[in-house]
Order: structure tokens, then C-alpha cells, then sequence
RNA sequence: GGAUGGAUUCCCGAGCGGCCAAAGGGGACAGACUGUAAAUCUGCUGUCGACGACUUCGAAGGUUCGAAUCCUUCUCCGUCCA
């Protein structure tokens, strides 16, 4: 351990507020140390939003500490009402089992479970047998409602309305962590910014029930510049699996990234060295999207591989750059005997899922978004048929500045 | 348990018997400008075989020529009292 993880995490932007900071420093400089981070499977996939947390468990593996990946099979059973503004739909139980599995899958990608290097726990293990009153009076007595009604996390919900159910969610993450202190000494909780409340919860606890030091630190959440949490588009979130995400969109989204950011994600979310973070970062004008290519790139080898990654950057290159097309890009194969008889443009873009409704399509042809083979096309009725294909067999559609999909007969 | 207010389209929020597919804002999408950025301006935002038709205003019934608007029951939520 040469350099302490600390200065690497504080270096590359992932520290946010930690409990004690020169303690933990020193914890991380002199001993390997067990610590955790929460996962809810509250879906099959992990998101681009968990991947900096991700992120923050590989550094800290590399620097010879043992991550604990805690699975909330018992915690999502809840959900975490921190800084929502609606409560969560409620999950069965064979959902959230598939998601755990789900997830410990995609986390094996990042983190080596081999020889105890890393450890899956779950904490429907300890939750869901709890009894009612020996958890209060364990756990339950070291809370105070007044304070926790004062958090930061119920903000919202104090107008909105907050269960008994969810208000419980502290303590469900508190006793978590005591567990996992009990169980392999882990001293760490991570995660975050969003669950500082709810961690220092669970150092507390420690302290008082074991009479022994816990810590937490909490990690930047990846916000646009206006605050809104970054990952998540409108069609929803942006996924690690490819079959929910491709690749192409992967790193598209990475590569449409604000100015602003690009710096602190290169930091956050590849493993550049920070000179090059900072050389890059500090590209003005139309130079930042060359930095924007390499922080698309990096994620996507990290998420997918390396093929993967220059699969999408050459796609993204021969749409945007030279304006011809690519084979990696969304594709609708038609029977050549379909096509002959005329598909009107449309048919064709509802079925790319270019447009979600036929009126949608037919908006964007009359705005003028939609071109086919670069030319412009505005009437509604207009029928595509074989003798449309360009010189490479194909119809381009493109919708708007960056919805591509082609077309070819086969 | 009692009193009282509420549930409207992706979100916030008007509407309180016909002029309502439902104001306004946000967001999303498209056009212009650009750098696959931001900001700005414009358009657009239920669906469909589209100058029309059909389905929407928590759920189910009812009154009426006509209901998001009135009545009944139910579900959920806020606030106050206990």
C-alpha cells in the first residue's frame, strides 16, 4: 500500500463527507479493512448510478482492502425513503431475490470474489427472521425519533407524508452494519451521499452496542449542473446490462455529456491517471470533445470490454463524423418480399422504436426530424420500398440529430 | 376514532354542468444556432384509418339531452383534534 486509498479517493473526486476523517485515513493507510456498500435490488440490473460506487469498490480492492457487497434482499423489502419524494412500489420477494442474483452476477465482472478477496452477503439472512420486540429493544432504544425527524433524508417527506413502514429503513441499515461488524469485523460503510443519514446510523450503533470504532464515508452522487441525478434519462436508466442498455447507448450517453462535467467523471469513472484527467479536463471549445470520446471510451471497456467499446466508438464516428453508417448501429432486418410492397415511413419508425406511437412518428416527420438516406422527408404517407436502398443495401433513418436506425432486407 | 381538505394528462398545477383532449409552468421531443455541450429562440406534447372519431380527470355506480365538474359508496393521502 504505497499510497493511502484515502488521497486516491479524495484525488479523483469520490469523497463527499466522511465521519472521521483522519481516523479513517489512518485505518486505510496501516490495515486491510473490511468495509461495505449497500445494494437494494429494486431492479435486474445495476445502473450507471451505481457504477461509481462501483467504481469506488474496485480502487479500494486494488489497495488490498476487502469489499463486502451487501445484497438488500431484506432491506428492499422497504425501501429506502431517503431524499424520494414517493414512496417505492412494493417488491415480492421472488423479485427482489432474482435482482440480488442479478446483481451479484454483474458485480463479479468488477470485483474478484476469489480467496476471499471480496464477500456477497445478503441481508435477508438476518432481516426477515427478526423478531419484532427484540429488535426494538436491541436496536430500537439507541434511536432517537426526535432526531431522526430532523434529518436531512425526511425533508421531503415531512410534507408529503412518511410511513411507519419506511421510517424504519434507518434502522434496517443501521442493524445491517452492526451485523456485518459482528460477522467479519467491518469497520467501513460506504455509499452514497444520500445515505449519510442512514450510515451514520449504523456507526453509531457500533459504537454504543460494541464499544468499538465504525466509520462511514460518503461518495459523490453524479448530479447535471442543475442538480439532477445523472444516469437516468427520461426513458429511464441507463443500465450496465446491454441486453437494457447497448453498448452504442452506453456510451453515447457518456459521450453527450454537459462541458462541466467531464473532468469529474473522467475522475470518478475511468482509471486515467489525474494528470491526463486534468489535461483533458481542461480542453476548451469544441477541443472538450476529444475528451468526451475518451471518457465514452473508458467507461464503456470498463462496462462492456474493450470490443465492445470500439465497436460503439467507431459506430458513434461513421454516423456522426463521416455520416455513413455502421453495422453496430440499431438494425430492423425486413423479408425482401415486405419491402417490395412499400412500408410507409411510419410503420417503419414505430417498429425501429424511433417513435412510441404512430402519431409521435408522424409529429417528427411534419416537424422535419426525420431523414432517410440523408434527404429530408416530410410527407406523412411516404412509402419506402427495395428501390430506396442505398448503394450499401440499406435505408438510414435518422431522427433527429441523434436517433439512428437502419434498415436492410435479408 | 372525530373534524376537515384533497386525488386532474410524464411531473407541478388551473378548471368546479356544455365554449374541455382540459389554462400555465417544468420536463421530454423536434427545428434554428452550434461542438453529438450549455444557453437562447420557435414548434410540439392522449390515441387513431386525423378538417373527424375514439379513450382520459383515484375506483365503481347514479342524476342529466350533456359530467373532470353534481349525488352515493369505496380506496388512498394531507392537516387538525383525541
Amino acid at each position: 500500500m504505497s499510497t493511502n486509498v484515502y488521497d486516491i479517493l479524495l484525488e479523483r473526486g469520490f469523497v463527499e463527507q466522511a465521519t472521521h476523517e483522519a481516523e479513517i485515513k489512518e485505518l486505510l493507510g496501516k490495515e486491510k479493512v473490511t468495509f461495505y456498500i449497500g445494494f437494494d435490488a429494486t431492479a435486474d440490473s445495476l445502473t450507471a448510478g451505481h457504477f461509481l460506487t462501483v467504481m469506488a469498490m474496485i480502487h479500494m480492492q486494488r489497495a488490498g482492502h476487502v469489499p463486502i457487497a451487501l445484497l438488500g434482499g431484506g432491506t428492499t423489502m422497504i425501501g429506502d425513503p431517503s431524499g424520494k419524494s414517493d414512496m417505492r412500489t412494493m417488491m415480492t420477494r421472488e423479485t427482489i431475490d432474482h435482482n440480488a442474483k442479478c446483481f451479484h452476477e454483474q458485480l463479479s465482472r468488477f470485483i474478484s470474489f476469489d480467496n476471499d478477496s471480496a464477500i456477497v452477503a445478503n441481508n435477508a439472512d438476518w432481516l426477515l427472521d427478526l423478531n419484532y420486540v427484540d429488535f426494538l429493544r436491541e436496536v430500537g432504544v439507541h434511536f432517537s425519533v426526535n432526531k431522526m425527524l430532523t434529518a436531512d433524508c425526511y425533508k421531503q417527506r415531512m410534507e408529503k407524508g412518511l410511513t411507519f413502514f419506511e421510517f424504519n429503513y434507518m434502522l434496517m441499515q443501521s442493524y445491517d452494519f452492526w451485523k456485518l461488524n459482528q460477522l467479519y469485523d467491518c469497520k467501513l460503510e460506504l455509499g452514497g451521499n444520500d445515505q449519510w443519514s442512514n450510515i451514520i446510523g449504523g456507526v453509531e450503533l457500533i459504537r454504543r452496542k460494541e464499544q468499538k470504532p465504525a466509520f462511514g464515508l460518503t461518495l459523490k452522487l453524479l448530479t447535471t449542473s442543475e442538480g439532477i441525478k445523472m444516469g437516468k434519462t427520461m426513458k429511464g436508466a441507463v443500465w450496465l446490462n446491454p441486453e437494457k442498455t447497448s453498448p452504442y447507448e452506453f456510451y453515447q450517453y457518456w459521450r453527450n455529456i454537459e462541458d462541466v462535467k467531464v473532468e469529474e467523471c473522467l475522475g470518478l469513472l475511468t482509471f486515467l491517471p489525474m494528470e491526463e484527467v486534468r489535461r483533458l479536463g481542461a480542453l476548451e471549445g469544441a477541443e472538450i470533445n476529444h475528451a468526451k470520446e475518451v471518457l465514452a471510451y473508458e467507461i464503456t471497456k470498463i462496462v462492456h470490454g474493450e470490443d465492445e467499446a470500439a465497436k460503439a466508438q467507431e459506430a458513434a464516428k461513421a454516423l456522426f463524423a463521416d455520416g455513413g453508417k455502421s453495422d453496430d448501429i440499431p438494425t430492423t432486418i425486413y423479408k425482401e418480399s415486405e419491402l417490395n410492397e412499400g412500408i410507409d415511413l411510419i410503420t417503419l419508425m414505430v417498429n425501429a422504436k424511433l417513435a412510441s406511437t404512430r402519431s409521435e412518428a408522424r409529429r417528427l416527420i411534419q416537424q422535419g426530424g426525420v431523414t432517410v438516406n440523408d434527404i429530408k422527408v416530410t410527407e406523412i404517407d411516404r412509402k419506402f420500398t427495395c428501390a430506396d436502398l442505398d448503394s450499401d443495401a440499406a435505408l438510414l433513418i435518422k431522427k433527429g440529430k441523434k436517433g439512428y436506425h437502419q434498415i436492410k432486407i435479408g
